[in-house]
DNA sequence: GGCCCTATGAACAATATTGTCAATAACAAC
DNA sequence: GTTGTTATTGACAATATTGTTCATAGGGCC
């Protein structure tokens, strides 16, 4: 028998960008699934394939990590809202698209839940921010466009801004409770998601530019 | 010097039916500020007034103790739920009155906060009940009266459906998130809140009875 | 090869959290 | 008063979680 030498421990070395990468990445799964307080720096260093010292090397404290996964996760949040927004502003008419395109930036990544986590277990001193405030001056101006055209009477901004509000708290909502809510309505099937939005749609077009 | 007797333990004694009740009340606290995940049996214990080993003697483990506060939480939402909803039922020209009910219920003790806390730490497996079939059907039922005395076209079950599931979808949202949401779009002001769910209130009022 | 920088992880420390156990004290029944 | 029941808690155990230390190894550079 030798000596029983133990292999002779098999490091893998990343350079410093590609480290804090990997470790971002298995924390965003966590944040999603479990949110801020859920994250836990054994689990995130098993899912990066690494130890949990190397982690706190990379970000100082889980609490760095935690605030720099969450920064993160809300400009990811912040570009991939305008991106949808922007697709699809030019034409009232595809509103629907514009909804489904939010609602999936919502839903597909998890976002959705994250900014409710970041709801709950943030503090109120400093609230999250999605910036509505540019949707509602975009769609207002646009809407104001095709009021004149159509003769009808103008309406006030804030009427606008309460469209706005609606919109994020039912697409919000429904990236975190839309399949239970339905569900609990009595409104079953795969299709019961879209056929909600499609008919949220309707609604807001004949607010919006009817009447 | 005398040989320092420890005070003789001061201690209270309950009947099993107020401790639980004490451990109820001050879990049911932790459950609105940090979720079912966030309640410690050290802190819910303090703020009992007694030892965490007593907690654990009522209610057998910290996963029963969760158990039973989610489920007395849920039972106290859906019993101020139904009363918000039927103190107003009778009147639609009250629904801007259901609508405030249904938000304060939601609000002040919490509750819509602790539905979301599930809704994001639940398993998809055993959904949130909230019961929304028994509000649709009884909306549906009074919606269907008034359209015809109106003489207007019937609508759909499952137009209602979508009507209560915005409504829900809205008014848990603002619960949650309401004050964020208005601000960032704009809507500053301490009536930003009364003055959307009036807004919301005509929407849904030129919705479900007329055109 | 020799040197330097640093990413890596084993071992450890410190605290938190849940759960167990046994002794004790409060209260009711007799 | 005595006894029995049980609510209460201090002390402890076991595990989880964050953070520190230090030796080591990987890779670039001369």
């Amino acid at each position: 028998m030798s000596t029983s030498r133990r292999k002779p421990k098999p490091r893998v070395r990343r350079d410093a960008e590609s480290a804090r990468a990997l470790i971002l990445e298995a924390a965003a799964k966590r944040l999603v699934s479990s949110g801020p307080s859920g994250i836990r720096l054994q689990e995130v260093a098993a899912d990066a394939g690494m130890s949990h010292p190397t982690v706190l090397h990379h970000f100082g404290s889980r609490e760095a990590l935690v605030k720099a996964v969450c920064s993160r996760a809300l400009e990811s949040i912040h570009r991939q809202l305008i991106e949808a927004i922007e697709a699809s502003s030019g034409d009232e008419a595809h509103l629907a698209a514009m909804l489904e395109a939010v609602f999936d930036a919502l839903t597909k990544s998890g976002h959705g839940r994250v900014l409710m986590w970041l709801a709950l277990e943030g503090q109120p001193s400093e609230p999250v921010d999605v910036r509505l405030a540019d949707v509602v001056d975009a769609t207002h101006a646009m809407r104001k466009v095709k009021r004149r055209e159509k003769g009808l009477d103008p309406k006030t901004h804030e009427d606008t801004a309460h469209v706005v509000v609606l919109v994020a708290l039912a697409l919000l909502g429904s990236s975190v409770i839309g399949p239970t809510m339905l569900a609990n309505a009595g409104l079953e099937g795969d299709d019961a998601g879209p056929r909600f939005r499609a008919w949220l749609t309707r609604l807001l077009l004949r607010h919006l530019d009817g009447e």
